[in-house]
This record gives structure tokens, sequence and C-alpha cells, in this order.
RNA sequence: GGAGAGGUGGCAGAGUGGUUGAAUGCGCCGGUUUCGAAAACCGGUCUGCCCGAAAGGGUAGCGGGAGUUCGAAUCUCCCCCUCUCCGCCA
């Protein structure tokens, strides 16, 4: 969520960031709308004032006469006060979600475009490999030996689905464990469980809604209150951020001595993929279920500190690649690709022999990783607020960034560790988590 | 699922219709004292929104919502949550 006042004093900046985002939101309504509610709430706060007053005298009257008289007087108050105060909640009730829609303008470092076709490229790490023989996709080498089974998985759970057998389910497990060992006994992060079935709050709270509302899977009924519904989380981000999520009257829990918080967390990861019908059907690139180890940072009211974890916790995902030995290259992500959250937002894309189009020799990367830095938009939005050092309240800053997801990050495994005779070596990183194999061949 | 108890400030815990944002204690911050510290003593110490350049003022908040009243933490109704006991399940 933006911040209103903010947006009163410089809504050309909004308007702006939602054009270069490429989402239409209407300022002027917003601005109409919240024009409403302040002249009803003053003129609200005003007659309450006036009756609080008044009240407060008739306590003190002793003769019964004299006090009926008074409280006929105030009596007419009480009219008065409600009637604009159900106008000044009316305005109010507006104003939320119109303000819920307007996206966090682009950082000034985030290049300008339209679409994911605008994306830079900051830097490579690794050659791609070349072949002597014709390379498998991560479809027919896990076909092949048993460890991938789609047929099954589109059976049992429908389209985008799958299962992993024997020594890919190994290889799952193994890949999720380095990231996590890393990220929580050699960077200090705080591992945690959380929960992945959430309630609307944290959904909004972390701003996958109202925009992103179709992406996830609802479950329950509602009941009269609404209550029974739960959604399923795309990503362990929303319960690491909204971990410390406060009421609006509540005062904040954390001091800055307390920050940064440092969490990862490895967590079943839900997405509808709504909208991306015929994109990447077959394999294990975009699918419905997946697990993912995710890091989020929550820091001090900084631009320059946010600034400087974005770019560090890219490091610790491009370490997880780097000991894989797997090329990959960072990419920043342009203003009409970062989403309603981002003030600015960096990819990894890791180099899978199976994407690269004979025609384009840069092409094969996918990605893999995405790192957002978010500023205070999430933390308005679950009030993750800190006492400072001196005495001030602030909102938090929130980012986020994946250490690894998979399967996903098993295609470009599979696919660059895979031998002329359709084995596969298992990188050399991952065997302490596979009883010390090397690797995976046919029934073995 | 059945029976009971309860949800008040950072924490503990008073308060059952009238200057109650809320006693008291603890904690925290500042000061006095001390060579320094502890103890003791004194003072301060919630948050949102609105108005204001600021100082400050107004308003709202005692689990949430609705209601009664001139006036609600206190009364009524609905909902949520927590705890204890019993049952059931793992």
């Amino acid at each position: 969520m933006v911040d209103l006042k903010d947006l009163r004093e410089n809504p050309e900046k909004y308007r702006r960031g939602a054009e270069l985002k490429g989402v239409k939101v209407d300022i002027d309504q917003v601005l109409r709308v919240d024009e409403q509610h302040r002249s009803a709430q003053r003129e609200f706060e005003r007659y309450r004032a006036e009756q609080n007053e008044a009240s407060k005298l008739i306590g003190k009257i002793k003769d019964a006469s004299e006090k009926q008289a008074s409280i006929a007087r105030v009596a007419d108050l009480k009219w008065k006060v409600k009637d604009a105060e159900e106008r000044a909640k009316a305005a109010e009730t507006l104003v939320q979600p119109l303000l819920l829609q307007i996206p966090q303008p682009p950082d000034a470092d985030v290049p300008v475009g339209k679409d994911a076709g605008d994306n830079v490229v900051l830097y490579r790490w690794g050659q791609p490999r070349k072949f002597d023989f014709a390379p498998r996709s991560h479809i027919e080498l896990g076909e092949a030996l048993g460890i991938l089974d789609f047929g099954a998985g589109v059976k049992i759970a429908g389209s985008r689905s799958y299962f992993l057998k024997g020594a890919g389910a190994e290889l799952h497990q193994a890949i999720l464990r380095l990231a996590l060992d890393l990220m929580v006994y050699e960077k200090g992060f705080t591992q945690m469980t959380v929960p992945v079935l959430v309630r609307e709050v944290a959904m909004k709270g972390t701003g996958f809604f109202p925009a992103g509302r179709e992406q996830a899977y609802r479950v329950g009924e509602p009941d009269e209150t609404g209550e029974d519904v739960r959604y399923l989380t795309g990503t362990a981000e929303v319960g690491l951020t909204a971990y410390q999520m406060h009421e609006e009257n509540e005062a904040p829990r954390i001091s800055e001595a307390d920050l940064p918080l440092k969490y990862v967390a490895v967590s079943t990861c839900f997405r509808r993929e709504a909208g991306t019908y015929g994109k990447d059907t077959a394999g294990l690139y975009r699918v419905h279920q997946f697990d993912k180890c995710e890091q989020v940072v929550v820091c001090r009211n900084d631009v320059e500190e946010s600034k400087k974890w974005h770019v560090e916790m890219l490091s610790y995902s491009e370490e997880v690649l780097k000991r894989l030995n797997l090329p990959f290259r960072v990419i920043q992500c342009c203003t009409g690709d970062i989403g309603v959250k981002n003030a600015s937002m960096m990819d990894i894309e890791t180099w899978m022999p199976s994407r690269q189009n004979a025609k384009d020799p840069e092409s094969g990367y996918g990605e893999t990783h995405s790192a957002s830095r978010l500023y205070e938009f999430q933390a308005r939005r679950l009030n993750l607020r800190y006492k400072g050092a001196d005495g001030k309240i602030r909102y938090c800053h929130t980012l986020n960034n994946t250490v690894v997801a998979s399967p996903r990050i098993l295609i470009p495994i599979l696919e660059n560790y895979q031998n002329a005779d359709g084995s596969v070596t298992i990188p050399e990183v991952l065997r302490p988590y596979m009883g010390g194999r090397e690797r995976i061949e046919k029934g073995k």
C-alpha cells in the first residue's frame, strides 16, 4: 500500500508510477473520495467534541429538572454526530479498496520498459556447456531414468502435475536442504515453518491481493462471516513477511535493535497459473505445486540499506547456483515487469539446454529466482513498524528472494549434468544429501 | 463435540454507567545520589486518524461488530479467540 499522505501531496509521482508499470488506476478518484472522507470526518469530530463537552457537564448537574433540560438539548447533537459519522465511514470504506490497487512507483534505477522483453541483463556467470552429443530434455531424461512421472501426475492431479520418484525425489530434497543449510548455518537466517493455508489478511497484507487473487487457490466454503475461507500460498514470503503483522492501533513490538529480521523457510507453494494456458505446459517448468526455499529480510526504513540487502540476498542465491556449477545470468527487470508491489526486482535465469532455441544463441535461460525490493509497501499493509533509536516509529522495509525452487531447478541440473548414455551425474555438493551417490542411472 | 472460566496499556493486574487513556506494581527512558554500580528517591513513558509551520488541539481505540444512553472498559445482542475439565482423533 502506498502512503495516502504522500499520494495527496505528490499525485503526479503515483500517476507516473502506474503508467510506467502499465497499470490502470484512477488517482483522481482516490483523491476525491479521500477528500470526502476527511471533510465528513472533520464534521463528525466537531460535533462529537461538542457532545462530549456537554455530556461531561451533565454528569455534574445535581438539580433534576435542570439535568433533564440539558439532556434534551444535547440529544439533538446525537443525530448530527451519527449522520456525519456514517458519511465519514462510508467514504472511508471506498478509499481503502482504491488505495490497495495503486502500485508502488518503480525505483529510479529501474529501466523503463513495457514487458519482460525490455529487461536488462546485468551480468552472467558460468559457461553454457557444449555437448558432444545430442542433449536430452529433463523430460526425456527423467522419464527414461524413471525418476519423473508426468503421466501419473496428470492422471492423479490434473495438468501441470508430476511425481518425483526415487532419485528424482532425493535430488529434490537434497537441493532444498543445500539451500536451507546455506542460509541457516552460513548466513545466519532464522529458519521457520510457516502456514501455507492462510487468511485473506495475510494475502492482502503481503500485496498478493487484490491484484493477484486469481493466482491463488481458495479453500473452504464461506460461512456467514466468510471466515472459513483460506488461501493456499504461492510462496513462503506470505508467512515470513506477515509473521510480525500488527493491528493498526497496536504499538510496535519491534525495536530498531531487533532489525534486520532474517527469515528462511521451505514451503510447498501452490499456483493456479491462470492466464498461462498453453505456456510451458510440458515438464517441470510451470507447475501448480512445488517446493521453495525462500528468504525474507525485514530491515530499517532506509533506502540504502534496502538496496544493500537486495544485492546481498541475490548473492546468496547465486552462491547456490555457483556451488551447483550451473551457468546463470542476472536480470534487472524493467518497470513493466516488476509487478504492482515492487520498487525493484531482479531475476536470476539459469541456463537450461532444452530451452535453447537453435536460432538464438542467447536463449536458453529460464527464470529460477526472483528478488524483490518492496520498501514500505508490504509493511504498511501489515503494519510492520519499529521504534527507532530516536523514539520515532517507522515502517520497516521488506525484501524477499528465492534461495531455490524445486523441481524447477531440477531442469538445469538434469540437463546440464546429463551424460551421453542418458545417466545423470549428481553434483558434488548434493552427494552428501544423497547417501554419497555419484550418478543416477536407469533402474538404480 | 459437551461443561465452565476469561479476553483491559510492553507485561502483570484494578476498574461494573459520568473529567478513565484508564489505579497499582513491574519493565523501559531521563535525573538525583555514588569513585562507579546496585539500591533508594524524583520525573517521564501507548497508538491510529484529523486540524496545525510548530507548540498544541480534536477524535478514536479496554478481543471484533451492532445496540441502549446526553454519556459505555462498565449494560444488551451477535461473532472471534484463549484457558481448564470431559469426550473424540492423531
